[in-house]
DNA sequence: CTCAGTGTTCAGTG
DNA sequence: TCACTGAACACTGA
């Protein structure tokens, strides 16, 4: 499940997995759609031996910065995820990299569907691809002006630009209905036509919503029952909110989107 | 059997 | 160049 939160939830259990320690082995299933052109071999090579100094995280994108470069990157796509095991276990279900370490951890991404990457970064991490990412929106989002700024500039709905990652890294499918619920902004309205008090509510919504969202591991059991994340999906019988609201659905940019037409505007 | 799905990229259009 | 739209990607599970 792997917006900012599910990604920064595998970002530290990685990290407290696998810093300070050294790569024993690097293993590539051998599949060609999900590593583009990287070579099981070259993978293999590039990491083992290369000590483990953090793992970051930029909107959707992991990476473990090591020793030296390249470093391996990370993206989870749909249904990508890391599975840690330290029992010497068989490697999970639609493994397709493990790294191990030299003391017996073993560190899978695991991706069913395969629309997740991996690949090997060589330069500096600004230029490719995370240069063209926007604000994280857990690291902090600039002032409430500079976005209505930005929201000025652009006509398409402003769920589908809460979706675009040049400008806020991080935001997904759940987060952006979830910000555009609890901002009472109806997510079919145009971006520039969201005013400054919106935009404002919008961006202390989007900021609570992903830090409460981190702060609970992303364990969605624990995200609060006024969210309309845990009721949005129930459409046969009839959505509704914890507040008995009803739930509409329908398509913008491509993705399902729920809201609820008696409080967003 | 059909279809939706927590994401990104690219081709085509204006 | 930019902004926007829709299809493609690939597979599981309801």
């Amino acid at each position: 499940m792997p917006e900012l939160p599910e990604v920064e939830t595998a970002r530290r259990r990685a990290e407290r997995a696998l810093r300070g320690k050294r790569i024993a082995a690097a293993t590539l299933a051998p599949d060609p759609i999900v590593c583009g052109g990287l070579r099981p071999a070259r993978f293999a090579a590039a990491l083992r031996g290369r000590l483990v100094v953090a793992v970051r995280r930029r909107g959707k994108h992991l990476w473990l910065e090591l020793d030296r470069r390249p470093w391996p990157l990370f993206h989870f796509g749909m249904t990508g995820a890391f599975e840690i095991d330290r029992t010497g276990a068989p490697r999970p279900r639609f493994w397709k990299v493990e790294i191990a370490t030299e003391d017996g951890t073993r560190l899978a991404m695991t991706d069913p569907r395969r629309l997740g990457r991996v690949r090997l970064q060589g330069r500096p991490e600004e230029e490719h691809p995370l240069a063209s990412l926007g604000y994280d929106v857990l690291e902090g989002l600039p002032p409430a002006r500079v976005l209505a700024g930005l929201l000025a500039r652009r006509t398409g709905p402003v769920k589908a630009v809460l979706l675009d990652q040049s400008l806020f890294a991080g935001v997904g499918n759940w987060i952006a209905d979830e910000a555009l619920y609890q901002a009472a902004i109806d997510p079919r309205r145009p971006a520039s036509s969201v005013v400054a008090p919106e935009v404002a509510r919008l961006r202390a919504r989007l900021h609570a919503i992903v830090r409460h969202a981190v702060a609970v591991g992303a364990d969605d059991g624990r995200f609060p029952r006024t969210w309309l994340f845990h009721h949005r999906w129930g459409r046969e019988a009839g959505a509704r909110t914890a507040r008995g609201e009803r739930i509409v659905h329908l398509t913008i940019g491509g993705r399902t989107t729920a809201f609820v037409p008696s409080r967003q505007r």
